[in-house]
DNA sequence: GACATTTCCTACCGATGAGTACAAAATAGC
DNA sequence: GCTATTTTGTACTCATCGGTAGGAAATGTC
């Protein structure tokens, strides 16, 4: 144990609390008040441990990405590319309608529309999602090479419309849509696939 | 002319000049400060014309939607649901990546997260929102009866995929996708309407 | 020109925003 | 027990938030 007091917090629960504010209010929405309050510390506390707020928001996307989108690689490794984006979009439902969590996807919702303030923060969470978007693009140009989708799919126009199937989807969980009628959805979207077109 | 003096703004600009305002940076980012200057009046002014903040984002609300919704009845209004389809998603991308507009759809980012004071806001949004897909879901009940759907179709479920894919693109709009990315996106998504399936 | 009416403008209000100073408290090492 | 070190808690800072008071200015009516 270090000298010193002894901090009467976790910082990844900390954290974790954190999170869970700016994914339902949004960077701007979540004020310092609401986030102290929620991690169960005072303001010094956060500033040392974390930074100030735009730091913190900054941790907050990088836990969201380690603990709420490991859906996102087991997707990644099924081993077509129909199956890729059938588990993408079902852990995308459970985890936008995850009761434990604020609805919606904070990735899309955290800040999308923002004052100048929140732009470096909006930059970011584009930037995060177009990492995700390449990475699918990725998998389905090996796909390619596989044979398991035609020579002529466009990797990266299958990619964006994944991705926005996906946006979609996270819009309307926060809305309230059940995890039926996403489902329901997502089944509907998957029939715009290359080669999967009269398999239903 | 009425009696007193007479107002040096038009009101109808000014809260065109509002409407922007909101639609890039939501409700809670937009600040009275943000919204007169955009609007050239003063803040007096601004609360004797259209009442308080949350006031003249409904009224921004329902100009959005009588303004730049326009193309969403010229959708319904066509004689296929293809053609529905593809009208609307044409013009979602026509708006939502318009160089005289702030990018990305108002009705999805100018309240999807935000504090408790902005949840009346985020509600009035939704209910906009469904009520565009419950609009889509008549029109596709109809297409069931006059043929051009198969008996069993699910309308809402198509209604809402519709919204979806309308939705998605709209936040690829907001962080800067081209017109034409998203163009190749919506011909993409259309392949999984019903009856849609071989045609490409 | 006097009056009623309406808008405009400056200057303010209390509340809340993010961020911090400073001292008390709690540990480790000696 | 004493010192060095780190965290905690209270109480503050200044800027900005949404909203408003009150008087000057500009019109129509008489």
């Amino acid at each position: 144990m270090p000298p010193g007091r002894p901090r009467k917090f976790d910082p990844e629960q900390a954290l974790d609390s954190a999170l869970k504010v700016f994914w339902r209010k949004g960077y701007e929405g979540a004020s310092l008040s609401d986030l102290t309050e929620a991690m169960g510390i005072n303001r010094p506390s956060l500033y040392a441990a974390f930074g100030d707020k735009a730091t913190l928001f900054r941790r907050a996307i990088d836990r969201y990405v380690d603990v709420h989108t490991a859906h996102f690689q087991e997707a990644l490794d099924q081993p077509t590319v129909r199956e890729v984006i059938e588990t993408l979009w079902t852990g995308n439902i459970a985890l936008t309608r995850n009761a434990r969590n604020p609805r919606g996807c904070f990735l899309v919702q955290g800040a999308l529309a923002c004052s100048e303030a929140g732009e470096p923060m909006q930059k970011a969470m584009a930037k995060e999602r177009a990492r995700g978007e390449a990475m699918l693009k990725d998998r389905f140009e090996r796909a390619i090479t596989e044979g398991d989708l035609p020579d002529d799919t466009n990797a990266g126009d299958l990619a964006r419309y994944v991705t926005t199937v996906s946006y979609g989807l996270a819009v309307h969980a926060a809305s309230g849509a059940s995890a039926a009628d996403l489902k329901a959805v997502a089944e509907m979207a998957l029939r715009a696939l290359p080669n999967q077109a009269t398999e239903t």
